[in-house]
DNA sequence: AAGATGACTAGGT
DNA sequence: GACCTAGCCATCT
């Protein structure tokens, strides 16, 4: 696994309840500010075995960004559940409700 | 090695 | 706000 995809774990697991990251946050806090399709490609691999709060993980906009009417109703109820306050259907209230998580740079 | 792909983003129309 | 384009970067064909 490569140091990456171990600090995007990291951030992830980071966000507490109630609150959510965009892509291009946790690709910045994991060390590469460019990096946002690279945590795409992180939750691909991950989406099945970890624990991980995947679901406070939403797209720049807000908007959560799963493919597929099922899996994005989910996901909503999900944040929702915690508290996340939503802005429209699928777009979560990104002023109240983002999370700054601190940037991880040395090794862990 | 070259092109396509993806749960992305920023900037322009 | 909706839509398009050009960057982005690891992985897969």
């Amino acid at each position: 696994m490569q140091p990456f995809t171990a600090k995007v774990v990291e951030v992830i697991k980071g966000i507490p309840a109630g609150k959510v990251m965009t892509y291009g946050q946790v690709a910045a806090a994991a060390g590469s500010p460019r990096g946002a399709r690279r945590v795409v490609w992180v939750l691909h691999s991950l989406s099945e075995a970890h624990s991980l709060p995947w679901h406070r993980v939403v797209n720049a906009k807000g908007e959560i960004a799963l493919p597929g009417d099922e899996a994005r109703y989910t996901q909503r109820a999900m944040l929702e559940e915690e508290g996340v306050l939503f802005d429209g259907d699928y777009r979560v209230d990104l002023e109240r409700c983002r999370w700054q998580a601190e940037k991880l740079e040395g090794d862990e």
